[in-house]
This record gives C-alpha cells, structure tokens and sequence, in this order.
DNA sequence: CATGAATGAGAGTTCATTCAT
DNA sequence: GATGAATGAACTCTCATTCAT
C-alpha cells in the first residue's frame, strides 16, 4: 500500500468512523440531539477535527443518506433473482418494507427528514435517489409487460406502488399505529400489503 | 356568566391567540423557525406570558396536533352526504388527500412529525386521534358490507386505505416527488389514486 | 419615579453598563479581542444578557460611536465662546483634536475603524455624524464671511481643515508618529496645526 | 549559484508566493476574511508550510507593509524630475495621495491598521517606514531653501504635509467621505488639496 | 521541503425556561 | 394575570498554530 493510498485510507476510516457515531447517536438521541459536538465527543476527538472530513453538518446528513441509499439500492437487487415476475412483485414490497423497519433511520433520512432535502437538490440532481426509482420504474415495467400488473402510465404505478410503502413504512417509524396492539402490528402490515398488491396485480390464470 | 366561567373564557382566549400566532408562523417561517419567543413577540406578550397557557413547548404541538384532527375529523363529515358507497369511497381518498396537501402545516403535525408524538402517548390513549381513525374503519365496514370492497379483516382495510393516502401524502410535503416534473405532479398523485382505488373496490355490475 | 420611568431607567442603565464595559476593553485589550463573552464577564452577566440591550455586536460599536459623536458635538459647542473669528477658528483646531487625542478610542470609533461603517450608512443616514460635519461647515463659512479664511468652496474649505485635523489625530492613534522623540512629539502637532492654520487664515490688519 | 544561493532564491520565490496571494486576498476579500489557511489554499500548498516561510501572521502583515513602502519609495522618485521646485511640492502631494487611493490596501496596512505596528517597533527602529519619512523631510527642506514653502522647523512642516495627505487619504480609505456626493468627491479632494497647498506654498513673484 | 492531522480557544448567536415582582 | 430580567446550555463554525512524519 503506497502513501497516497495509506492516506486516503485514513480519511475514510475517519469518515465511517465519524458517519457510524453519528448514526448511532441519531438511534440513542433522536434527530434533534445530534449536534456536531456530541458527534466529536462520540468519537473523541475535537469538534474541529470533524470539519476536516465534513463541510458543514448538512453535508454529514447528506453522506448518511447517501449510505442509505447505497444498502438499499443494494439489498433490492435480491428481487432480481427471483424470474416469476408475479412472485417478484411481491418480494419487491417485502424487500422495501423490511429495508425500512430494519434500518428506520437510514429510511427515516433518505424518504422523511426535512433537513437533508436542499443538499439533495444541490448535488448533481440527487443522482442517487434517481437511480433506486429507476430501479422501481423498470421492475414496474416488467410486471405490466408480462401481464401481472394492470396497465397505466408508468409513473402513476411505480408512485402508487411507492405510496404504499412508503404509507406503511413511514406510519409505523413514525410511531402513527399506536392504535393497533403491538403483537396485531405485523399482521396487520402484511396484511394491508398483501390487500393491495393482490388487487393492483392479478396472478395469471 | 359567573366568574370562574369568565376567567375560563379568558383562558381559552388566550390560548387560541396563542395557537393561531404559532400556526402563523409555522406557515411563513417553517417549523425550525419558530420558537417560544417569536410566538409571544406575534401575539405582543412576553415568552413567561404563554407558560401561563400552556406547560412547554411540545405541549403547544400538541394543542395545535389537536386543532389539525379537530378540524380533519370534521371536514372529513363531508363523505356522508355521500350514500353511492362506491363515491363515497373515492370521496373519502380525495377529501384525505386534500386536507393533507392543502394543510401540510397541520398533516405534518398530526402525521408526521416527530415532536408531539411523546404527548400523545402521555395523554390518555390519544383520544383525539383515535377518533379520526375509527371514523376512518366505520366507513371501510361500510363499503365492504355493501360489496364495494373486497372483504377483510376491517384493520387490514383500514390501514390499506390510509397508507397509500397518507404514503402520498408525506412523499410531497416531505419533498420526496422531485423526480416529477412539477407541472406531471399533480395527474400522477391523481392517477395513482385512482390506479389502486379501482384495483381495491369493485364498481357492481 | 413610576414603574415605567423605573424599568427605562433600569435599562438605561444596563446599557450603559455594557457600553462602558465595552470601552474599557477596548482600552485593555484593544478592539479586536472585545467580544461579548468578554464584556459579558466583565459586567458579570451571561453573554445572552447582552442580546437583551443590544441586537448584536455591531449594535454596541455603533451605540458606542453615537456616544463619541455626541461627546464630541457637545465638546465643540465650546468653541462658540469665542467671538473673534480669527480666534475661533484656532481653537475649533485646537477643540478638535484635543478631543481626539484625549479620547482615542472614541475617535477611532468614530473616524477610523472599519467595523461599524455600514451600520452607520444603514441607520438613518447616519445623522448623528452628519450633524457634526454640519456644524463645522457653519463655522468654515463664518470664518470665510469675515474675512478670516480664504474664500473657496464650503465644502473644499471644510473638508481641508478636517482633513489636516483627522490626519494628525489618526497618525497619533495608530501610532504612526515613533520616529518623533516622545518629548518632541507635542511641540510638533501642535506647530503643524499652527503652520497650516496660519496659512490657510489670516490675521486681519 | 551555490547551494545555500539556491536555497535562499528558493526561499524568496515561496515568501513572494506567499504575499502575492495574501495581497490578492486583501483585495477580494477585505483584510478580515484573509486567513492563513485561505492563503495556503490560493497557492495550493498547506497551511502548515506558510509557517515555514513566516513565523506568525503578523510576519507577512509586516512584510506586505515592507512591500508597501519599497512600491511607495520607488514612485515618490519621481517626483524628483520636477525641477522647478513649487511645482514639485504640488506633485509631491498629488503623488501621495494617487499612491495612497490606487493601492488602498497597501496604504491601509502602511499607514492605519493597528496590526503589524508592534511587529514594526520591535524590528529596531523600523527603518523602511523612516527612508519614506526622511525623502519627505528632505524634500521639505528644499521647498524651504528655495524659498516656496515658509520657514519654519524641518519636522513641522514635514508633518504638517504628511498630515493633510494621510487625512484626505485615510478619510476616504475608511469611508468617511459619505456625506460627499459620489459624483463630487474627488473635485472635493483635489480643491482641499489645492486650498492648502497654495495657502502654505507661495508661488515666487 | 512539505504536510496531514489535529486541536484549544473562541467567535456570535439562539433557545426554552424560570422566577421574583 | 403578566412580565422584565436573566441565564445555562447549547449551537455551528473558524482560526492560528503545532508537531510527528
């Protein structure tokens, strides 16, 4: 490993090193209490130091977001593997709705903070959150093709399909089920999925 | 009017003077933006003046997260006039969408917001939001006795119907929709409405 | 005294509290190292106290500055004593930069330093100073209507008198005069202020 | 050229680097945003390696003061090709202040920042500020022998000279002139100017 | 010769909240 | 009932500077 690399290794053990504190504060604290500050003091060192790797606090959201992006664009690549496009479809809703309740901060920052949505904009078109729709939009597009999926514009299903797990993932991170007892939950999250996709898409005869 | 009537009337005065300044400010600053002393300089009174009123700040959320279902409960009545059960489902998707994007201030509050959520667990079962959601299930009951609706269990129902409207929902106000053309935005929300309403309810023949 | 006269009185003094610890600062640890931690500590109140009476810092610089401005006008009102023109115009001198040499930081406030500039142009075009630029001129032009001063342009004449005063007075505080011998360095301002004085006027036979 | 020359030339060639950007920094940013670490980045190297080269900030602010004055010497010499002598005193000032308004910067840093002045003190008897001093002194005495400026000590009348100039100048510099119509400032200059130049210089008959 | 990495110190500012009056 | 006065605790961010490598 040569010095160059040596060093751009280091500055990103100290990125991860600064983003996974930040992470893990955001679970402890909350959203709100996560200030740069608390960040240095997670990872101790100065606050100053984490300007060294980091612009300014929007740009430490931005990068987390980012990483969520990257795992869930990842993880949905599963469905691929997975030829029968009706038994897809549905994995597809399953694989969103576990990405959220797993990693509710990562889905929390990228589909429902406030904060990191001007950065988005800023950089390049948001690239990033584009290409996991695109995803969706070509999935979606396949499902019509092979017949599973009532015909429409491609956009209005692919949103439609999003409303829906967005709906239900943003609900429950939210913490807007409380009417429901915490042992009915599942079920009724699946349920509710299953409700919608049995009737958006129809199983060949 | 005796005199603990009087002083009560005086209170509640006071309170939704209160509320209306923060609602205000909620509106042309955004939530970030508003803090107990910019409320009491809008309404001319001084900061100590609104804890006379209400205990802190979260308890000031919460009274407005109760003005937003007060208000969403009541102008969800509308549907009623409806007796076609199949209108009056695509009625009550429309009235729910429409209070949320045309109150996105209160929407965010009752539904999305963080804060306030504490406070309603604290406060007895969260009678008010409790309300809003069986109103929500009576109505469901309705459309599925009346075969407009394909059969379920009512929650699974339920929650069907409010995640794909409140997934809508959030996705715009939280600015999720910038893949959109904004001048598309509108007929796509529409249609994708319209795409699982006809997918979930069955027009008799 | 009621309790209104009480309170403005209370906050009058206050300010003038922070304004005098403010100077004295400036006096101490010159200009750039006067924050409002340190004048806060000074008074021993907290730094958020000082937003009570003053916006922000540069609201103190510029209370400060109205201060010389007004110290400064009322010092000049002397010179109106004289009613030998010849002999006031000597002194308006001589009143000029005693005021300055016995009051640096005030001057320097005022006449030299770069910070609270653009308030003064923001605030009502910065009356307080042109009041005193005003009076000079009035005196210029009694000085040129008996014969004392050479006749040209008010403000030509004015602005050179102002000028030659500022130049020695600035010189002096910034410390631009340390290849004069410390003992010398009086007989020469003041030999200066006479050699142009005596030029620029003259005596009547 | 040894290796301790090169050394030493390779030494200049990253000092003037250095002071090069600073200087260019002053100029767009205004002395306040110029920091080492924004110098460092105009000429792509490390802040730590400024320190290689100048031992504290107020070591270049010292050396662009040098600069400084090496540029002002060098073009007061040619107020030397003015032989007749009345002319020359009028050129001499009209050269101080052109200096003085074409490089507000330098002037600043020469003549009124507070900044580098104990760096001056300290580097024994500041000697480049003196030659400035001495080729004004020497000058005076000559307007003096010939008979155009009135006798008087050599210091007196050189102060006297240096003042009105460094009072106009520093006046304009720091923006005090803004009772003064844009459109008539400068007619205002050179009239004060002039006024005094013609009171304290006597054009032989 | 050059620098990456780090920091202590400090800047201005804002906030929710308290409490004696 | 209302408030003036006050504050502790944050906040984000920038700076000059050091030092091991």
């Amino acid at each position: 490993m040569g010095i160059a690399e040596r060093r751009e290794a280091g500055k990103k053990r100290m990125q991860s090193l600064i983003l996974g504190a930040a992470m893990k504060l955001f679970l402890e604290k909350g959203f709100d209490n996560v200030s740069i500050r608390r960040i240095a003091e997670k990872i101790e060192y100065s606050p100053a130091t984490i300007y060294l790797y980091y612009k300014d606090k929007s740009d430490i959201l931005f990068a987390l977001q980012a990483m969520g992006f990257e795992k869930f664009y990842t993880e949905q690549q599963a469905i691929l593997s997975e030829k029968d496009m009706w038994k897809r479809l549905r994995k597809h809703a399953k694989v969103y709705l576990s990405f959220a309740l797993k990693n509710p901060e990562y889905y929390d920052l990228m589909f429902i903070m406030r904060g990191p949505v001007k950065k988005m904009k800023e950089k390049k078109e948001w690239e990033i959150g584009r290409r996991s729709y695109e995803f969706l939009k070509k999935n979606v597009k396949e499902y019509m093709d092979t017949g599973y999926l009532k015909k429409t514009n491609l956009d209005v299903a692919a949103f439609a399909f999003w409303s829906l797990t967005h709906g239900i993932a943003s609900l429950v991170i939210r913490d807007r089920c409380i009417m429901f007892p915490d042992n009915h939950l599942n079920a009724i999250i699946e349920g509710s999925l299953d409700f919608v996709m049995e009737s958006i898409a129809k199983k060949k005869q």
